[in-house]
DNA sequence: TTAAAAGTTTAGACAAAGCTAAATAATCTT
DNA sequence: AAGATTATTTAGCTTTGTCTAAACTTTTAA
């Protein structure tokens, strides 16, 4: 598997996990920042490698081997996130745009040891859940914000969106991976919604809470 | 800088250490395991991007900003080296391959942080210098075993050749860095020569003498 | 139930990095 | 000093992954 196709098999991955129908090529497209033409092409050669069925005009899906191969390269950069965090003490803001270099790195050795010597993590650092060398992991249950309940209490277990710019939002307004939060209101004209944690009450906006998950304290 | 063109320039800079001459383009092809063609293509365009100065027919050298270059991807190798065996465990002859890939992650932060979370070493498993931040490091004062006197006493501070058949030879003799060794006879017919350390007594042939690096006990 | 719109594939190019075979330059030998 | 040998470069092709423009399906909606 080149780089490319590595790319290519963890976005399909991505997109199956969000829909559960076959991928569309504009989709993989607009997830790969190339174009459909390219989509086709590529789709194609993992076709021809039986990493993917492919049916012209009717979407991709990924086969066994593909899945396996994708979960793999999602493990490395997982644990790379989590290596970057807690050794190199990056903050959960830096460490998705190098991982995306480190998880091509090729050695199942390398990956072991360093899962060994992170002591076998289960999540990385936006909370989602790190499979292990045979390629298991647990599903975490979560609730989106936006799905909370007034006046329940929860704990913030993961985020949706792991861009630097919403990371550092959530940094600046002190909400982190660990931090309960009691649901105040929730306003059906925005579907915004006024939170209250260590004390202090804020406003967060429905984008916000799309894209922070929760689990029930 | 694309793989391609890294690769290039750390086999110019290793070629340039060792013959403090130009670079022949039959030299680079050797090394980099390609085709002479292949390799007056990437000079070219390497010359085109002022990393290197180049004649045709006269070979390549390096300029400041090539040199500079090959000496940053150097220090990636050398320190993930150091992290792959002090951190994961790996053997010394484990380190190398995986190395060759790392060495390429784009992100001074990581290199800069790996080395600051490895307490800055100076040399890396094979005994070679590892540039600081800057690109400085101090050249080793050694000697090859070929070049040790009879009688004399020294510590192994090195190896020239760093391949797995190698290093595993030393291995399964017990010779590693910091070993001292005594030299009891060099012969002549063959160059080999009788070592001995830790009450052991060892004929390495001229080939082995060559490739380890020695410093006066 | 057709025509427009949207989505997808094909055709033809291009850049990177490699190869083989042929041409050319440099060096070595008589 | 010429001829032979060796080293290097050029020319022309290949593969990977991308692009634009054109063609073709599928879906939507009148
Ligand atoms: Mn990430
Ligand atoms: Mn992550
Ligand atoms: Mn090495
Ligand atoms: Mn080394």
């Amino acid at each position: 598997m080149t780089l490319a196709e590595e790319n290519y098999l963890k976005a399909i991955y991505h997109l199956e996990n969000q829909s559960s129908n076959e991928v569309s090529t504009n989709a993989l497209a607009e997830e790969m920042q190339t174009k459909a033409s390219s989509v086709t092409d590529m789709i194609k050669k993992l076709a021809e490698k039986n990493m993917v069925s492919y049916i012209p005009y009717q979407g991709v899906t990924l086969s066994k081997a593909g899945r396996a191969h994708a979960v793999k390269v999602v493990r490395k950069h997982r644990l790379w996130e989590v290596f970057l965090l807690e050794k190199l003490n990056f903050s959960w803001d830096e460490v998705h745009d190098v991982a995306e270099q480190l998880e091509h790195i090729k050695s199942e050795k390398l990956t072991d040891k360093l899962d060994e010597f992170l002591d076998f993590p289960k999540v990385d650092p936006h909370g989602d859940p790190i499979p292990d060398k045979h390629g298991n992991f647990e599903e975490i249950d979560k609730t989106s914000l936006t799905d909370a309940q007034e006046g329940q209490s929860y704990v913030c277990i993961g985020v949706h969106d792991s861009s630097s710019d919403f990371l550092k939002y959530l940094d600046a307004n002190h909400i982190s991976l660990g931090t309960t939060i009691e649901i105040i209101h929730k306003e059906p004209f925005d579907n915004s919604v006024k939170i209250k944690f260590n004390d202090v009450e804020l406003v967060v906006s429905e984008n916000v809470a799309k894209n922070l998950f929760l689990q029930e304290a």
